[in-house]
DNA sequence: AAACCATATTGAAACGTTTCAATTAGGTTG
DNA sequence: CAACCTAATTGAAACGTTTCAATATGGTTT
């Protein structure tokens, strides 16, 4: 039993395929009646468009690009990043429309721009979504410049307006820092994503801002940028072990930074909660299994991608990018006591 | 500058549309002074096959689907899978052939057989990948009786032959025990994946050959099964900590059931390495950083992954089943000092 | 009753590809 | 030279859809 198709819906009915094309897509030129009668014998016949057909001769590729960063400098790190989720939320916002979700993997910058030009020039897809903006990002100018409908997770510095959904990661690095400031602490490290990333320039921005507030000066010595893997966080560790004047708290970025943090505290025996306190950001919900638990700033990623997918199916609609735009707070989850700064730094 | 297709390079040539189809497929009733020249204004004219009408002709999709399991149950927890190395490694496998790789979500079983009955019968894809393998796989069943190309990610208990990629988890796990073993251990834990999983029982046979090899009783008592995740590891933990014989070591099937092994022992003042020795499976190398870093049997992923790729495409080619079959032995990687079992067990 | 209008429907072309029966050209055999 | 064979190429149909000019139908206005 062959598929059903606009044909032999036309048969079956009498009508001509023009007409049954027109009907099923609610052409106000059909008439109701006429309408109703091949909508149903459609259903009855299970009858479901065929894509192909219908991007052979739209020129349609009906097909959202969402670019995975694979970096494989990174291939034996983990970057704390479940894009399954992610993909999971654009995928369920796409559910019951006609586009489907395409993903293409990229290592990195240089290559995400030759994918894009692909994707622009040979009509791989409707439109795109990416995240991890950057300062002066190529791939936004790129596909503002070629009128490409985007959504980027992750707000940008463009001039031009454009749809995002966004952590208010400014807000989260201002909260972090000011709780620790009221517990006392002074010396307050910030193990940061790299310094092109825009939401580490948010997330620097505002953890001075509470640093200033409180009246305490800016070190760039405690300031620290790397890709948000593990090493990175036992890196920055080691780092600051090598201060003269150790801190007494770490904001980290991600999971895995975290993670890095308290391996290398446990292996130079230095006191997660005590000696040092450790609050992060978190998607996964991690952090409540580290050996200590810490505390952190949870977004909830899942419902979050749902709404990049919603706002790519806007843009496509052509929607004002201000209805397409949303900056997310995050929540506190607290996981250790509140621990005022020690007075003695620990010696090694 | 449009596109070039068939007809823009037959009117270029002079040759018709179908000697051009022919000469780009290589056919050999093309004569080949004729079939280069045609391929070389092909190439002149950047010319690339247009998907959809080739797909729309052939009623082929040129799609792989690759199952992704994105349990909501588990939305709060992580499952220490990282997808996005398994797509990246799936969709390097399938560059320069004319396949792409299409990401469908589900849920659980019953969301898959719906998944994977529109797959077939909407011919949504020419070929399935999926993983976590089951007893009486009802996925494998319906496939297989479809006559549906599909390569699995784990073996199965199916009698027909089928391609599959298989990680040696009754090796692993039978070396882990004897380990362990060796060192004087004779209260071992296990903590494993669901028993309907193939490969739970894989590990189970392992280490219950490794126990009896080592003259030691089998007790169901230190025998655990739950998803794949931090919690399930902590649960486990408690219940042996409840035992009147509590065990000295323990075998986690992935980083995070050790991660929440770990976590609750840490919360119940155990000491890891010398009160409880843990040794676990690992894919993202992450266990280095936990907090004491654990012992792993390593499994490089994307490489894995790489092949499941690889045998989609030998499997669609008609090949054998007994081409497409492998099964990756993994590497031990030590990083706790081999800790001899202690004579007495903790009090609490 | 002729002319016009609005509404509903039709028919055919087009998108890019493959496939296959039919045709052509050239060579070999009887 | 007629008949046949082989090799190379052509032409047209088909896949499922949209789109749009053309047509048909019936009603209203002059």
């Amino acid at each position: 039993m062959a598929r059903a198709t606009i044909k032999s819906i036309a048969k079956e009915t009498g009508y001509s395929v023009g007409t049954v094309s027109n009907a099923l897509r609610g052409a106000a030129s059909v008439k109701s009646e006429t309408r109703q009668e091949i909508q149903a014998v459609a259903t009855r016949l299970g009858y479901r468009v065929n894509m192909d057909g219908l991007k052979l001769r739209t020129n349609k590729s009906y097909r959202i690009a969402v670019l995975v960063s694979v970096s494989p400098d990174a291939a034996e790190e983990w970057e704390g990043v479940e894009f399954t989720r992610i993909l999971a939320g654009i995928s369920a916002a796409l559910q019951g429309s006609r586009y489907e979700m395409s993903v293409f993997n990229v290592a990195d910058i240089p290559d995400a721009m030759t994918t894009l030009a692909r994707i622009v020039q040979d009509g791989l897809a409707d439109g795109v979504i990416f995240s991890g903006t950057l300062h002066d990002d190529p791939r936004i100018a790129f596909l503002q410049q070629h009128a490409f409908p985007f959504v980027t997770m992750g707000m940008s510095d463009s001039k031009m307006e454009h749809a995002y959904v966004d952590f208010d990661s400014q807000a989260a690095a201002f909260d972090a820092t000011a709780r620790l400031v009221r517990l006392g602490h002074r010396r307050i490290a910030l193990v940061n994503p790299p310094a092109e990333l825009i939401y580490a320039t948010q997330r620097q921005t505002g953890y001075e801002q509470a640093l200033t507030d409180g009246g305490i000066p800016i070190d760039s010595a405690l300031i620290f940028n790397g890709s948000t893997t593990a090493r990175t966080g036992q890196n920055s560790f080691d780092a600051l072990m090598r201060l003269p004047d150790r801190p007494t708290a770490c904001i980290c970025a991600n999971e895995a930074m975290t993670l890095g943090v308290l391996s290398a505290a446990h292996a130079a025996g230095v006191r997660i909660g005590r000696d040092l306190v450790v609050i992060s950001t978190d998607d996964l919900q991690l952090s409540r299994y580290f050996v200590p638990p810490t505390s952190t700033y949870y977004v909830p990623i899942e419902e979050t991608s749902r709404l990049l997918g919603e706002y790519m199916l806007k843009a496509l609609d052509g929607a004002n990018p201000s209805e397409t735009q949303k900056k997310i707070r995050a929540t506190l989850i607290e996981r250790q006591p509140d621990t005022p700064a020690l007075h003695t730094a620990p010696t090694k």
